[in-house]
DNA sequence: AGCTATTTATAATA
DNA sequence: TTATTATAAATAGCT
């Protein structure tokens, strides 16, 4: 269909064959587009030039993935094998690994601990005396934390209290010895680590806040 | 490019329908060939008739994963993300499920404790009691049985002696003694409870085969 | 890019 | 259906 017949074969000419291209390309787009709109079809058509760009037609209304879809349901062939592949390998590794650590996260609780010999059952009481030991030791670190924030307040409570005292007496004796008296509790107050001394701001005054 | 000019738009006609997509379809099948031959392109046509019978061509040596992998690099659409999404899920969920696992183990095994609360602490040397209990009892079982095994093989074992020596009896002795010796071993042997006699395949005098 | 002589595809028909 | 054929459409070789 052209002033002279051509045979079906590559183009050697590269102009030539660069506008041919142009041409039946968008010819077979026309094409594509027609007979899905004719005979009701579902049409699709990929070309890539040599160049390597990308010509495409779709049938309005169909989304690619559901060509792919139909397509692979269709033609049976396997579409996205490649990545498939990778991926399900990767979620057959994990959860293996899944696997393996609920069966050792059961035996650390003693379950199905049927099927094991005693080796094993000795490396489990191994772990689980270990964990203990750990858990113990930091049990312990709280513990002590604990005493010891008790023992700050205990002080400071002290403290407050001989202050609440000397405010008493301030304001209910007589002038010499309300001077006397905060002049005492200064000094007192003084002579106490700094840590020790009342401040409103103290965290450990906060915590039931 | 018929008899007639045709709009287009779908045929009405369910069998001038039919007629044209079989000759359309070829004609598409076709120039495809033939573009790609020519022009030195990579072509893809899918063609689903409306009852969805697949027709389709793909330019020899262009397999189907190769021309969609293309397509996905060079149009930027996401085209498995259907499905890709729906697998990611499951290894995100499983891989979290993994995380969460791997935390409890490393709990129990006393490692990253830290940053827990006294109250996690409780529960986690709860979790490592109840292991160690169930364990201890399990591996209390084993003793048990190991320690019958045992005594069964002392019992046996004394049999055999018992045996050997009247053997040694029946060689060394007279011929009546000897006929006595044996005489008195197998009435001992029958007073024996049927599992302590001697029995070359008894599984616990195969142990150490 | 356009143009047109030809080839090719195909709608109507048998 | 399938084959034929008149005609529309596509396009090769030119400008």
């Amino acid at each position: 269909m052209g002033r002279g017949k051509i045979e079906i074969k590559r183009i050697e000419n590269s102009s030539n064959r660069q506008v041919t291209f142009a041409k039946r390309r968008a010819g077979l787009l026309k094409k594509a587009r027609e007979i899905g709109v004719l005979c009701d079809a579902e049409v699709g058509v990929v070309i890539f030039s040599s160049a390597g760009k990308l010509y495409d037609f779709w049938t309005p209304k169909t989304t690619l993935p559901r060509i792919l879809e139909k397509y692979q349901t269709n033609s049976g062939k396997i579409l996205w094998d490649e990545k498939h592949k990778s991926i399900s390998a990767e979620i057959d590794r994990v959860k293996k690994e899944n696997d393996n650590m609920q069966i050792e996260l059961r035996h650390m609780k003693g379950e199905d601990i049927n099927s094991l010999q005693p080796k094993e059952l000795i490396a489990i009481e191994e772990a689980l005396q270990n964990g203990q030991t750990n858990l113990r030791e930091k049990m312990m670190d709280h513990w002590k934390m604990h005493r010891r924030t008790e023992k700050m307040l205990e002080e400071e409570h002290k403290l407050l209290v001989l202050r609440m005292h000397q405010q008493e007496v301030e304001l209910t004796g007589g002038m010499r010895e309300m001077d006397l008296g905060y002049q005492q509790s200064r000094d007192l107050a003084a002579q106490m680590p700094f840590t020790f001394r009342v401040q409103p701001s103290h965290p450990n005054l906060q915590e039931d806040k």
